[in-house]
DNA sequence: TTTATTAATAGTAATAATTATTATTATCAA
DNA sequence: TTGATAATAATAATTATTACTATTAATAAA
C-alpha cells in the first residue's frame, strides 16, 4: 500500500473521505460528487475523481471495478468479501467470512443464490519486479 | 449460463471467435478488432463489441472487468485464476490451481510478488430472486 | 438456381465515464 | 501577514462503449 504523500489538508478531501465513510454502499464517483456537493456546493467533479484515486492508492478507501462500466469505491478498506448480482449489478458486502476452504458450487448465502465466484490474486508480475522504481 | 440463439453464423462471429480462442492473452476490444481486421478489412468495431457481448452472455467467452478503465476478454470461457499486476495492469492466467483452501498472505506465485487476492461471488440478489423473469 | 425475408453488418453519431488543462484559490510554513 | 505553490473549479478533450440506420448477406423457400 503506497501512501499517498499529500502536503496540504483541504475541505474537499476531508469532506469526499467522510462521507464515503458513512456508507456501506458502494457509491460512483457521479454518487459521492452529489453527496459531497450538498456540503461543498462549489465543489467539482474532477476533484472528486482526483482524491478517490489518490485515497485509494494511498490504501485508505478501496476503487472496485466490477460488472458495469464505472468504476465504484468502497469506504471499507479491510478485506472482505463481495457479492455481486448478475442482474441487476447490485455490489453488496458479505456479511459473515466464509474461508477458508472457499465453497465452490452454488448455493445459498446471505439470501442470494449464487452461481460463482471470482478469485482474483494481485500484486507484481515478473517483469516488474525486475524493473527498478 | 444463458444461451445466445443466433438464428444465422456470420464469417464476423466466426472469426472474432477463432482469434480470441487462439489467444492465452486477456485482450481488449480494440485489441481484437485490429486482429480480426487483418483478415476482414471491412469489419466494423460496432461488430466487434457487439459479438464480444453476445459471446459472452452466451458463456463462450468471458468478459473481464477488472483495473484499468476498458473491458477485456477471455477466450477461456472454463474457470481459472487470474494474475492481475498492481503495477502495469497485466492481467495473466494462473498456471497451476491453488485451491483449497486459498493461500491468503503476502508470498511468491509464478515468479510474482503476491500481495492479495480479491474474491467476489457471484449470484442473484434477493430482491431480484422475487421478480418474476 | 433464383428470389424473398430479415438478421446482422458497416459506417457513423451519440453518450457516458474519465482524464487533461489552466487560471484561480486557499493551505501552511516562514 | 505574507509568499510559495499544492490543490481546486471550470472546462475541454479523450476514451470506451452504445445507439442508430441504410445496406448487405445468410438462410429458406420457390
Ligand atoms: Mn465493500
Ligand atoms: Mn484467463
Ligand atoms: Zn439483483
Ligand atoms: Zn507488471
Amino acid at each position: 500500500m503506497e501512501r499517498a504523500n499529500w502536503s496540504r489538508r483541504t475541505r474537499q478531501r476531508e469532506m469526499i473521505l467522510r462521507e464515503i465513510k458513512k456508507l456501506r454502499t458502494h457509491p460512483s464517483a457521479a454518487d459521492i460528487y452529489e453527496i459531497v456537493r450538498k456540503k461543498l456546493p462549489r465543489i467539482s467533479l474532477g476533484t472528486v475523481y482526483r482524491n478517490l484515486e489518490d485515497l485509494s492508492r494511498a490504501g485508505i478507501i478501496r476503487k472496485i471495478r466490477d460488472g458495469g462500466t464505472r468504476a465504484r469505491y468502497d469506504g471499507t478498506a479491510a478485506g472482505h468479501y463481495h457479492l455481486h448480482c448478475q442482474r441487476c449489478g447490485r455490489l453488496v458486502d458479505l456479511e459473515k467470512d466464509p474461508s477458508p476452504p472457499v465453497r465452490v458450487g452454488p448455493g445459498k448465502m446471505d439470501g442470494w443464490e449464487i452461481t460463482g465466484y471470482r478469485l482474483e490474486f494481485t500484486g507484481i508480475c515478473p517483469s516488474c519486479l525486475k524493473k527498478k522504481v
